[in-house]
DNA sequence: CGGCGTGTTCAGAA
DNA sequence: CTTCTGAACACGCC
């Protein structure tokens, strides 16, 4: 699931379910997801403090208390969902944060990633890797960085040292909006093309934020990736798969030329 | 059994 | 120095 607007929406599970709210226990199902931290250390750390206002960088969930900050990166299948004493665990529940009313759960099949304890100078020595969050940046940022970088632009739109959010499927949706083929060298676009890539770019950030996630619409690439026999939404031909960054890649053909 | 995936990191190569 | 590739991590589904 996890790109930034399925982030963002786990942060708003956050604020819902456990910004005021006390800690009472935290249930460590699985240590295979904590990241330099003992069950014990979280537990003891944690328990007895109120979660405050959540924020977001990119994919991070940064979690503050009142006292330590619990850092969540949910790899390529975690997710956070509240929960209550009532509901059953579910099999890849791996940490359960007991609040004074409700739960949440951090669920996560494949542990890819996991969860931090962290004081605010681990928060920005881990942020500090991190390009400006893809939902903020500016135009002129966004044109500059990526004018200064070399390679295929899609590795460029992925890489969260340059642009904090993006992942292998928004990084396609935005590519394929934008009319502009994935293994496109990053020097051959040129100032106007930049700037309709970041106006392409907001246009899904924001339709995915508002949903919470990564919708899979019958008008986005999105919606036909996993079809059987994938057309483009916008022009009916075949779309093509490949390998691009490293990463599966949709895209078509005709509306996404190798030269523009 | 082999391949793949909405992610990141590392080593080694170009 | 930058960028790329493949492998690794771990799990479930073809």
């Amino acid at each position: 699931m996890p790109e930034l607007p399925d982030v963002e929406g786990f942060r708003r599970v956050l604020v819902a379910h456990g910004q005021g709210r006390r800690i009472t226990g935290v249930k460590v199902a699985d240590a295979g997801v904590l990241r330099g931290v003992s069950a014990r250390r979280l537990r003891s750390e944690l328990v007895g403090h109120r979660f405050v206002a959540p924020e977001r960088h990119g994919k991070w969930l940064i979690a503050r208390t009142d006292a330590p900050v619990v850092l969540l990166h949910f790899g390529m299948t975690g997710a956070l969902v509240p929960g209550t004493s009532d509901d059953p665990p579910h099999p890849h529940d791996r940490v359960v944060f007991i609040l004074d009313e409700g739960d949440l759960r951090f669920r996560d099949q494949r542990k890819l990633q996991g969860i931090r304890l962290a004081d605010e100078a681990e928060v920005k020595r881990v942020l500090a890797g991190q390009g400006p969050d893809a939902l903020a940046v500016g135009r002129e940022e966004f044109e500059q960085s990526l004018s200064r970088r070399r390679g295929r632009i899609k590795a460029a739109l992925l890489d969260q040292s340059l642009i904090a959010g993006l992942g292998n499927l928004l990084a396609d949706e935005v590519l394929w909006r934008a009319r502009v083929h994935p293994a496109c060298p990053v020097g051959e676009l040129d100032g106007a093309r930049l700037r309709w890539l970041y106006t392409q770019m907001r246009h899904v950030l924001q339709a995915s934020v508002r949903v919470g996630c990564v919708p899979g619409r019958p008008s986005w690439l999105t919606g036909e990736r996993y079809e059987e026999d994938p057309h483009c939404p916008r022009c009916g031909n075949p779309l093509c798969t490949g390998r691009v960054a490293g990463r599966g890649t949709v895209w078509c053909p005709r509306c996404q030329p190798r030269r523009s």
